[in-house]
RNA sequence: GGGAGCAUAGCUCAGCUGGUUUAGAGCAUCUGCCUUACAAGCAGAGGGUCCGCGGUUCGAACCCGUGUGCUCCCACCA
């Protein structure tokens, strides 16, 4: 079969996708084996594949498969999230471009449009996962909006409200204008934001001269004013306390008031109290019973519903409907008219957003579902402790502390969000404004017959996203609709979690509270965070900059494999990537390297000679028998290479250093595999082969595609088939077992490498062509070790001839490697000045770390405190740099 | 404002228990090669004040202190 130039992945990529699937490899069903189990982070119904799923999901991969390959039963589950914000603004814009306003449309109708929505894109981003070879269980794919999950969040409620977690309540809240919903503090994200410090002076009531100037960034927010506040030991106020003074334009007599909330050195030292319009000035108003105005509406424009009819002005009625930033200027210059606005100053400060729509919130008091956080965890103490005790393991480790800071000053989590895409909070009002809660209508009726008689309507508010996927390690299993089946028994806790920092408190703690919570154990072992994706420079990936890279269109042109490589190699453990293109090269171009390592094997098929062994016959002739030797020496030292790094990386890969276990099998592969130990073996131009090398390459190179399968399933699927016959599949292959290393040989093929490398240098200084034969003597005190090597050695060197000497040769080039000498003969005219100039600065070197080592052994005190074992170290990289001096020496004398 | 982390070659990072040949890898760079698997390649080389300063120690990239510079998390001083 002719082979293709390059590895070409498309069809391959979908040829070995379906054939992997055909054979639902990827499906798991509980039996006598391990789990390993892992629930895929649900992306967004709304999502399209970006960066950081492809490294989250890279890894995720590489993992499962390793389980696989070790024979553990793998189970990797797929799965959406509802998503309610993000996917009730998408359908809304939707609605928008079609002329629909939500507002028009009867929950029903909208909720029908919205699953029409999920239908159509909801699957995109997992149809986008098989390109990248994930292999997941597809049988298992979950929506946290199923029928039976959804069931399962109500009765999640429902158990929380009746064990008095859950209560309703009004307070203030992080209100999104834009969506109309509040949201929990963990939605809402801080930015520094350039504005302005107004200098507002309100005047006396009394009539008399000046007022009280107070510094605001809320102007717009006057209107609600209900207070002037100061620290009670300000000196300039203390005589103002109690006096009132008229809030500007509404003209609305208000106190001054003293509290040590107040700082004197900020602004003007005086503060306004708005109660509806920001957390503190809550606390305050409660504390000092003050009224709450409201004046912004749900979508953050001006209302004058809750002022006091006989202070509403034309102008008042004049801002009516304006948008609360359009206001904040109107105000501003109506004060300014009056001459109540004293200056204006630049001002660093910092707004809340909406995570989901960028939104600046405001601050607002509504009646809210919220959950008791404190008294929820103090019911199950392990929440903290799983994690603090490495029950669950955190990699990187640090993130121990987040997740433990979080914990420490947990507030309570406000649950209702005003949506109706999502799990609609199961309580109902009768007409008195009382509340029932239950799994349903009817269950409250069979619980409370006598709230049949009443008229009831169901809470039009739905629950938080996160209310639903902190269930998901277990309601994938059916762990809470169906407590205790075979699945959930068999399958969770599961073993890993792989996820993003960003979301260690919106889903990760809250997942290990519902574990123990729920079912009494922690939801997984290991959670291995990813940082995040970044770009070349160190920035976000987002849309607004551009730099996010088509993760499909870096598929088609790279290939599956080379965009996974790419993404792990530079991927350090819970450290931010910066992800550059050029990696992906590196990818592709190693898929060409061992794509023709395998062209190569493969020329080999049909020149395949017998000779039954590889030992050395008595009545052989010579030359035979260094042939063998040397045969015999390349693959037992590569068969101790391959040994000494899958122990390497079986560490690497249980300590979840994935990137460098990935650096180690490209070296092994690329460099001892490829460079060192192709080369050794393979046969002159048309050559014949030896059955035994050749039957030991192949499986050297399967063992080294098993090795690398997790990491690049493709191309090393390909390659296994291409190899040999196969009636298996490598994807499901076990059993790649790690034996003892050979030590003595690795140092013999290190000495071997270093030998050729060294000569190698010399020709090139020496700028002796490459086709350019040389006769090389060798002067060393370990003959045997060199026999064993010859053959390799010339061949690597372009040598014609090796022999073994005791003196220096003249007319040669001389060198010196490691404790031996080397006489080059050639034709090109010998550079004795070059020589020496490499001499004397490898003889200058050796005596400075001679002078390191003879300080050390000089010194008393290390003599007596160090380790013997140091101590003996010492003293023989003494005596090797000696000797090696004394013959650089030598060879400095013969030039 | 509080807390955590980081700083090693041009870039991205290893360096795990302080001692393992006066500091390692990949990428990039330079030199020479179209050598019959591979120029998306081969061979070789150069490149470092381990952020500054001070300390502990026989010995420090590693431990301690301090300064500087970055990054992240938490916290609504209007």
């Amino acid at each position: 079969m002719e082979l293709s130039k390059n590895f070409e992945p498309q069809e391959i990529e979908k040829k070995w996708y379906s054939h992997w699937m055909n054979n639902g490899y990827f499906k798991s069903v509980p039996d006598a084996r391990e789990a390993y189990t892992i629930v895929m982070p649900p992306p967004n119904v709304t999502g399209v594949l970006h960066m950081g799923h492809c490294l989250n999901n890279t890894i995720q991969d590489i993992l499962i498969r390793r389980a696989r390959m070790q024979g553990k039963n793998a189970c990797w589950v797929p799965g959406t999230d509802h998503a309610s914000i993000a996917t009730e603004a998408k359908v809304v814009g939707m609605l928008r471009e079609r002329g629909i306003t939500k507002s028009s449309l009867s929950r029903e109708e909208f909720l029908a449009y919205a699953w029409e929505w999920k239908e159509k894109y909801g699957g995109i981003i997992l149809e986008q996962l098989k390109k990248m070879g994930c292999s997941l269980d597809w049988d298992r794919t979950s929506f946290t909006m199923d029928p039976d999950y959804y069931k399962s969040v109500i009765e999640i409620f429902v158990k929380l409200y009746k064990d008095g977690i859950i209560y309703r309540g009004l307070r203030m809240v992080n209100w999104d204008p834009a969506s109309k919903t509040a949201l929990s503090d963990e939605e809402v994200i801080f930015k520094d934001v350039d504005s302005k410090l107004y200098y507002v002076t309100y005047p006396f009531a009394d009539g008399s001269e000046g007022g009280i100037t107070v510094a605001t960034t809320r102007p717009e927010t006057i209107l609600g004013d209900v207070a002037i506040c100061v620290n009670p030991l300000d000196e300039r106020y203390k005589a103002l306390v109690g006096k009132e003074v008229i809030v500007p334009v509404i003209e609305r007599r208000i106190p001054i008031i003293a509290d040590e909330y107040v700082t004197s050195d900020f602004g003007t030292g005086a503060l306004k109290v708005t109660p509806a319009h920001d957390k503190n000035d809550n606390e305050l108003g409660k504390k000092h019973n003050l009224k709450a105005l409201n004046t912004l509406d749900a979508e953050g424009k001006f209302t004058s519903e809750e002022l006091e009819d006989d202070l509403i002005n034309d102008t008042i009625i004049g801002y009516t409907g304006i948008d609360r930033f359009v206001l904040r200027k109107k105000i501003v210059e109506d004060i300014d008219a009056i001459g109540q606005l004293q200056k204006t100053e630049d001002y660093k400060g910092q707004v809340g957003t909406s995570e989901r729509t960028s939104a600046v919130i405001e601050s607002r008091l509504s009646l809210q579902w919220f959950m008791n956080m404190k008294k929820f965890i103090s019911l199950n103490p392990e929440i903290a402790s799983a994690v603090a005790e490495d029950k669950i393991k955190f990699h990187p480790n640090k993130a121990k502390n987040t997740y433990a800071h979080w914990m420490d000053n947990i507030k309570d989590w406000c649950i209702s969000r005003q949506l109706w895409w999502g799990q609609q909070i199961p309580a109902w009002y009768d007409e008195a404004g009382n509340f029932y809660v239950a799994e349903s209508l009817e269950a409250l009726h069979n619980s409370q017959p006598e709230t049949r008689k009443l008229q009831l309507t169901q809470d039009e508010d739905c629950l938080d996203t996160w209310f639903s996927s902190w269930l998901w390690p277990m309601e994938v299993f059916k762990g809470i609709s169906k407590p205790n089946n075979a699945e959930v028994n068999y399958y969770y806790p599961t073993t890993t979690l792989v996820t993003g920092q960003d979301i260690i408190f919106f889903w990760v703690a809250r997942m290990v509270m519902a574990g123990y919570a729920f079912k009494q154990e922690l939801p997984f072992k290991d959670v291995y965070f990813t940082g995040m994706v970044r770009d070349k420079q160190g920035r976000k990936m987002s849309k607004q900059l551009g730099n996010s890279p088509d993760l499909l269109g870096l598929i088609d042109q790279y290939g599956a494999d080379a965009v996974r490589f790419g993404i792990m190699i530079a991927s350090p453990a819970g450290n931010d990537i910066l992800f550059d293109e050029s990696a992906l090269e590196q990818g592709r171009n190693f898929n060409n390297k061992m794509w023709n390592a395998l062209k190569l094997v493969k020329m080999w098929e049909g020149r395949i000679v017998i000779s039954d062994k590889l030992e050395v016959a008595s009545n052989a002739t010579e030359a035979i028998n260094i042939e063998l030797i040397t045969y015999n020496f390349a693959l037992e030292w590569f068969e101790a290479k391959l040994n000494e790094v899958k122990s390497e990386v079986n560490e690497m890969l249980n300590q979840f250093r994935l990137s460098e276990a990935l650096k180690v099998i490209y070296s092994l592969i690329w460099d001892d595999f490829c460079s060192w130990y192709l080369e050794w073996v393979k046969p002159g131009f048309e050559q014949p082969i030896d059955k035994a090398v050749y039957e030991k390459t192949v499986s050297f190179f399967t063992s080294l595609m098993e090795l690398l399968h997790p990491f690049m399933p493709f191309v090393t699927e390909e390659i296994y088939h291409l190899l040999d016959e196969r009636n298996d599949d490598l994807c499901i292959k076990t059993g790649n077992d790690i034996s003892v290393v050979d030590e003595q040989i690795l140092r013999e093929g290190a000495l071997l490498k270093s030998i050729i490398s060294g000569l190698r240098d010399v020709r090139n200084k020496n700028q002796i062509k490459p086709k350019e034969k040389i006769t090389v003597h060798i002067d060393t005190a370990e003959v045997d070790i060199y026999k064993s090597i010859e053959s390799i050695l010339a061949k690597q060197i372009n040598s014609e001839q090796i022999s073994f000497v005791k003196e220096a040769v003249a007319g040669t080039i001389t060198t010196v490697i490691g404790k031996d000498k080397f006489y080059i003969e050639t034709e090109q005219p010998l550079n004795i000045a070059g020589q020496k100039e490499d001499l004397e600065k490898e003889l200058l070197h050796l005596n400075g770390f001679l002078a390191t080592v003879e300080k050390k052994l000089g010194n008393e005190k290390f003599v007596a405190n160090a380790k013997p074992e140091v101590l003996a170290l010492e003293q023989k990289k003494k005596a090797d740099a000696e000797e090696k001096i004394k013959i650089i020496e030598e060879s400095l004398k013969g030039l």
